[in-house]
DNA sequence: TCTGGGGTCCTAGGACCC
DNA sequence: TCTGGGGTCCTAGGACCC
């Protein structure tokens, strides 16, 4: 049946969308069209940085992360708007939705960007059709470009993606890696930034195909564990599966904002804290999760940054809680330096239902004293059964070494009592 | 009068335990 | 007058990505 393609081999797309917030604002207001446009954070502010922009904009020599200043500078006809991310969620959401249609393994890494495993999905078409189909149709009803790469792997999948732009597709097989990745400077490479480039230059890797015949020991001691994955990658290698269940493994959720102006002024910056941790707690209670470690970030004039974290006995999510931790941590480690940037970080973030589990041993300890085993026992029972029913199976699997522990304590403390 | 804000993953040292 | 070898947890920092 899936004849034309290698047995065990997959196929997996990826789908990344041009330039996408400049290009949603384009679909929402047509007259933007063909305009310089860019979308940066604070326009009216000086810390203003582009966050995306249109390719005309880019026509000038505008890229994101530049500061507004000097995009203006090379542009000074360019529009500037202010992220409107509600209308991306909006359009993200129309596009997971058309993803979806075509199979149910989409992994979304980000509010513009997935990946497809359409291995099994050849009923759909030929994966260039699929891939055709995909993009006109995100064309089509969302009026939205995208690009695709079609691969045996997500690296290859993500490598092809961004071949062409915009509205590409591009197969890169395993055959096609000596003429198309290996030619690439190493710094092109997915996983390899300015750091991890210069310290393969030092040694004399500077393109791919350096990088994907390079020696194991050197590289080892020269980027750990790492050196060799990239290596793997470089030479096709990528096993990693399309995980459509990864955007619920929440690990940390944080808030932080540069301040209008550097200061010192203690009240501000704990009022500014403050603030933080009422974002962070109520989005910690959208997600319905709790966080483990609290981490306060706080960055200086100079833009040196520390970061102070405290693990709590019992996972926390209230303002008042969180707030308690972070002014702890900043009275503490603060030096009294002016401050550019404040941040707070609810870390090993765990579901609501776990902690609970947790915060109850000590209400069933109580109850075990007063009440006959049997209805401890079956208030037990309730609440591991519900939970059991409410966890997805993956989230089931991940859950059970954590729950085995949490088993183990229960008993200990249980036949203690 | 440079460089945002949201994340993930990895490393490394010290404490602590067996 | 001399001290091994693992393992885990906690914390801080760094690299990278969108």
């Amino acid at each position: 049946m899936n004849s034309h393609y290698p047995k065990n081999g997959r196929v997996i797309l990826h789908v990344d969308m041009n330039s996408f917030y400049a290009s949603v604002e384009m679909a929402s207001d047509p007259t933007l069209r063909g305009k310089p446009l860019a979308i940066a954070g604070n326009p009216q502010e000086r810390r203003g940085i582009i966050v995306t922009c249109s390719y005309e904009a880019r026509g000038f020599g505008v890229k994101t992360t530049m500061p507004l200043w000097e995009a203006k500078k090379l542009c000074p006809d360019l529009v500037i708007m202010t992220p409107n991310f509600d209308r991306y969620r909006a359009a993200s959401k129309g596009i997971f939705d058309i993803l979806r249609q075509y199979t149910e393994l989409v992994e979304p890494v980000s509010i513009d960007e997935g990946y497809l495993d359409i291995t099994d999905s050849f009923e759909k078409g030929t994966p260039l059709q699929i891939a055709s189909d995909i993009q006109a149709q995100i064309k089509g009803q969302l009026d939205l470009p995208c690009s695709i790469g079609v691969a045996p792997n997500k690296f290859l999948a993500k490598t092809a993606s961004d071949m062409k732009k915009p509205m590409g597709i591009t197969v890169l097989r395993k055959r096609d890696i000596p003429n198309k990745l290996w030619p690439l400077p190493v710094i092109e490479m997915h996983g390899i930034g300015q750091k991890t480039a210069e310290k393969l230059n030092s040694i004399g890797i500077h393109t791919c195909s350096d990088l994907a015949h390079a020696n194991d020991i050197q590289l080892k001691s020269l980027l750990g564990i790492n050196g060799l994955r990239l290596k793997e990658r470089a030479n096709g290698t990528d096993r990693r599966n399309v995980d459509p269940e990864s955007i619920y493994d929440y690990k940390s959720v944080g808030n932080s904002t540069t301040l209008p102006k550097d200061t010192t002024n203690q009240q501000e910056l704990l009022i500014v804290v403050e603030e933080l941790c009422a974002k962070v707690s109520s989005r910690l209670q959208q997600k319905d999760v709790l966080g483990t470690t609290i981490q306060l970030m706080i960055r200086d004039k100079f833009r040196k940054t520390i970061t102070r974290s405290k693990k709590v006995a019992n996972p926390i999510y209230k303002k008042e809680d969180l707030y308690h931790q972070a002014k702890d941590l900043f009275l503490k480690h603060w030096d009294g330096d002016p401050v550019r940037l404040l941040g707070v970080t609810a870390q090993d973030v765990v579901e609501k239902s776990e902690a609970t589990e947790q915060l109850d041993l000590f209400s069933y300890k109580k109850v075990a004293e007063k009440e006959p085993l049997y209805n401890v026992l079956s208030k037990l029972h309730d609440k591991f059964g519900k939970d059991s029913i409410s966890q997805g199976i993956k989230a089931k699997n991940k859950k059970k070494s954590y729950d085995q522990k949490q088993d183990t304590s229960f008993n200990k403390d249980f036949l203690r009592e």
